[in-house]
RNA sequence: GCCGGAAUGGCGGAACUGGUAGACGCAGCGGACUCAAAAUCCGCCGCCCGCAAGGGCAUGAGAGUUCGAGUCUCUCUUCCGGCACCA
């Protein structure tokens, strides 16, 4: 063994023997049981963050494991290759996205090597390689013919200089990125997935994943929004002819209180009062420039305006006025609802802003009227009053006695409405995977037949940020009609890249499959055992990839899977402190932590930082995800060149558990370091026998502090609390340490338990000492160590003694002692006397094992 | 705005089913080694009062349940993630 620690040489050996040995490449083996851990794979944006450096760590200490525990353990690696990034890129440098791309793949691939994850390559993939996007393209003519795929309009931001469609990235401050022009709404054809076909099993087999987190579980839920209530029309004439306006409520006890009706300014009614009135064609502009994304919708200014169009109430016979709103969602049930200023917050702020009468028709806590201000308590379920027949009826049946007296008139019933909508997966861009589909005037939309795919995408072209570049080549777009061989146009629409990841995982198991989509394989590694990603994917990635799943089973691939991922991690952020100073100019100069020195007062406490290079000082930024426009990233390469990918995995599983955010610190991974170098120069000594410094402890004390704490590691590493299992790695150390010589049975024991334990973090040092210790050829081919419930046996039990819940001292006690026992040795006891000092025990609460608490 | 989280010393965090709050580490302070520095090693380290012995306070704020609450319930505050074309 070397005097040093040095982790670049070890880790090169080590990397190379598992190379050699292709240690980590899997096949199915249907005499172990199945592990398939999987971690988001990563869009190629150029070279690794911390954030991946985290998920991959996590994933691989998994995996790492679960071989030591004997599973047949399938860890792959692959690319989210298609996407917006790319195009920029080519935008900004003039070369088309394949190329950086690629360049990209390259680079990342070297790093998470060089980070020495167990990770079979063979099954390598990437999306935009025609063998995998292919397979996007035969399953959409699948679900084309099925009608799970069908053509309706949906809005885009457009950019009306440019020319383009913008990403609502792309838009900031209701403008276009580039050009700084307001952008505008737009109603364009495109391709959807019918999604909301699956919505009531998507919702229902939520509560069949024990392995995900609850909360998890609970956005989706939400997110698929299952409302029960009462669809209700609204009749109305318009140009002579009688029409119904539908709404959607679950509020349908509240139908007497309605005294306006609302609809989005999308709604064909806001369209025939455009025609009559400029001033309401006006209003509907107005919306048409807000914005697209939902949660800036809900932050704006609720305006109307009134249409001049009366509907008559269903029930009364009233008549109401429609209004066009620009806060009624024309993606939500009807695009339409009733306005009950009484008992809905925003119809309340709605007519007092318009001066639209309000009436009370449910009795609430707060009484039988409803001054201003709005209060909660106004929407809460009550008895009607003021309601005709539906007078003193509960929230239940009143909705059962309207419905059926709507039903009656054919104005109404029952109905369940989600808030999940249908999936638009056409995108106006060139790096994505091309829609399989051929326009003909004739035939109309024609999917492109099986023979004829994969729908090639042309991978030279630089785009210019004026639109897709695609729709300006010929050569893509001219072709002949698969169905009756006329002149045609191919669609140059792509594929939303969601499309892309919502079945990688499958495909993983059997990536050279040349002639299906996935093949027998899949039904061996499927599902995926443990998942592991950022919670920001906890809606839309992880809801598509169970919407695709299911897909896939219906079309008879993966038969009798309906679930993607069995088990959900879901990892935290990683963050990192910042800080600038104020250029003369007003503007804000981030300087990165690294250049930063940090002045402390005599307790820890940071008084000041300055900048190293000049002394300037700086005004702290607070900690947040690591950017680049706050100059506070932490490049990976580099940590990996200065202290080993040992130190930087030990430190990012250290730092945090793995579902909470990461907080990065440079003297953290120093105290990783450290450690690392520690145990380094233990193992020396252990196998040279040198001289140990003096330890005070006595060998079967240390022995059954080792076995206390692998008890508690390997409970830790069930529930994925990976952070105190390395805690556990620097207790065993620390404990080995106190012996009072190096070698020894207890010293072997230890290390031999340290280095099994501590191998999923820091695989490299491990396998090293695991050799040069001479404990076998291959530490991961060792056993995972248990505790010897014979260590752990102890003569006495120290108790904790409370008196009147206080902490008062404590009681040794023999193990065996029973309840009698105990309470005579407690009133005899020193804590007992003195603070319970004469006053009458009432109670003895004995906790067995822990605690005894004297209660006066 | 809506949905979902989080909050514990100077800092990251620990405390598994309610049972000694602060494990492990970082920073800091004191010391050893050294010509010196780095590295390494030893000791101290929640806050307040006290020379000490000891006592009191303390898990974002406020209430509640319990012999006992960081952990359970309710209200509030701040921060973070998502909101359908970033991935």
């Amino acid at each position: 063994m070397r005097e040093l620690y040095q982790p670049a040489e070890i880790e090169r050996e080590a990397q190379a023997f598992w190379e050699a040995r292709r240690s980590f490449r899997v096949v199915e083996d249907p005499a172990k049981p199945k592990f398939y851990c999987l971690s988001m794979f990563p869009y190629p944006s150029g070279k690794l963050h911390m954030g991946h450096v985290r998920n991959y760590t996590i994933g691989d200490v998994l995996t790492r494991y679960y071989r030591m525990r004997g599973y047949n353990v399938l860890q792959p690696m692959g690319w989210d290759a298609f996407g917006l990034p790319a195009e920029n890129a080519a935008i900004a440098n003039g070369v088309p996205p394949a190329r950086w791309t690629w360049d990209n793949i390259a680079y990342m691939k070297a790093q998470l090597k060089s980070l020495g994850f167990a990770l079979d390559w063979d099954r390598e993939l990437a999306t935009c390689r025609p063998d995998y996007y292919r397979w996007n393209q035969w399953l959409f003519t699948r679900l084309f013919r099925k009608g799970l795929a069908y053509k309706k309009t949906g809005i885009v931001n457009w950019d009306p200089v440019d020319q383009t469609v913008l990403a609502n990235e792309q838009v900031i401050d209701g403008r276009g990125w580039r050009t700084g022009a307001p952008v505008e709404k737009r109603e364009i054809p495109m391709y959807f997935l019918r999604i909301t076909a699956y919505a009531e099993e998507l919702l229902a087999a939520l509560d069949e994943l024990p392995g995900w987190p609850e909360q998890v579980k609970l956005m989706q839920k939400n997110w698929i929004g299952r409302s029960e209530g009462v669809r209700i029309g609204f009749p109305y004439e318009l140009e002579g002819e009688r029409r119904i306006l539908w709404v959607f409520t679950t509020r349908a006890d509240t139908l007497m209180g309605a005294t306006f009706c609302a609809v989005a300014a999308e709604h064909p009614i806001a369209a025939h009062a455009a025609k009559r009135d400029p001033r309401i064609a006006a209003f509907i502009e107005e919306c048409r420039r807000g914005p697209v994304a939902e949660a800036e919708l809900a932050q704006i200014e609720k305006k109307g305006m009134p249409t001049g169009i009366f509907v008559t109430h269903p029930i009364s016979g009233e008549k109401l006025e429609v209004w066009v709103g620009n806060y009624v969602l024309a993606t939500y049930g009807e695009g339409a609802v009733m306005g009950v200023p009484a008992h809905d917050e925003r119809d309340y702020a709605f007519a007092l802003k318009y001066g639209l009468p309000i009436r009370c028709v449910i009795r609430h806590p707060a009484g039988d009227s409803v001054p201003a201000p709005w209060r909660p308590e106004y929407a809460a379920y009550g008895t009607c009053i003021h309601s005709g027949r539906y007078d003193g009826m509960d929230y239940r049946q009143a909705v059962d006695a309207i419905a059926a007296d709507l039903a009656a008139k054919g104005l109404g019933e029952k109905s369940i409405q989600w808030r999940l909508r249908d999936w638009g997966i056409s995108r106006q861009r060139y790096w994505g995977c091309p829609i399989p589909i051929v326009h003909c005037e004739a035939c109309g939309d024609v999917p492109v037949p099986d023979e004829q795919l994969p729908v090639l995408l042309p991978e030279n072209l630089v785009p210019d940020g004026t639109g897709n570049p695609l729709a300006k080549l010929p050569s893509f777009y001219e072709c002949k009609c698969p169905a009756c061989g006329r002149p045609a146009r191919r669609e140059t629409d792509t594929m939303d890249t969601f499309v892309d990841s919502s079945w990688y995982f499958a495909r993983f198991a059997c990536p050279d499959a040349e002639h299906a989509m996935v093949d027998e394989r899949a039904r061996y590694w499927m599902p995926v055992d443990q998942y592991i990603g950022g919670i920001e994917h906890a809606i839309l990635h992880l809801l598509y990839s169970r919407f695709f799943q299911r897909v896939m089973r219906d079309e008879g691939l993966i038969p009798g899977i309906s679930e993607p991922f069995t088990n959900l991690l879901t990892q935290g952020m990683v963050l990192a402190e910042s800080y600038y100073l104020d250029t003369p100019e007003g503007r804000r100069e981030w300087v990165h932590p690294s250049e930063v020195e940090v002045e402390r007062d005599a307790k820890g406490r940071i008084v000041s930082a300055r900048r190293r290079s000049d002394g300037a000082a700086l005004v702290y930024g607070g900690i947040g995800t690591m950017s680049k426009s706050k100059n506070n990233g932490v490049d990976p390469q580099a940590l990996i060149e200065k202290y080993g990918a040992d130190t930087a995995r030990f430190f990012i599983i250290f730092a945090s558990p793995p579902t909470s955010t990461l907080e990065w610190s440079d003297e953290g991974v120093e105290g990783a370091y450290r450690f690392l170098k520690r145990l380094w120069s233990y193992a020396l000594r252990y196998s040279t026998g040198a001289a140990h410094k003096p330890g005070g402890a006595c060998e079967r004390e240390v022995r059954r502090e080792i076995h206390a704490v692998l008890g508690q590691a390997n409970y830790d590493m069930q529930r994925h609390q990976f952070n105190t299992v390395a805690s556990a790695c620097m207790k065993i150390l620390n404990a080995l340490e106190r012996l009072p010589a190096a070698g020894g049975p207890v010293a072997s024991e230890g290390l031999s338990i340290l280095l099994r334990l501590l191998s999923p973090i820091a695989p490299h040092i491990c396998h090293h000492l695991w050799i040069a210790l001479g404990f076998g050829e291959d530490v991961m081919q060792a056993s995972w160590p248990e505790p010897d419930p014979a260590a752990l046996e102890q003569e006495e039990i120290e108790y904790v003694l409370q008196v009147g819940g206080k902490t008062r001292g404590s009681l040794r006690a023999p193990r065996a002692a029973d309840r009698g026992a105990l309470e005579n040795l407690v009133r005899e006891s020193a804590p007992v006397k003195k603070y319970a000092s004469g006053r009458p025990i009432k109670r003895i609460v004995i906790v067995p094992g822990r605690l005894i608490n004297v209660v006066v």
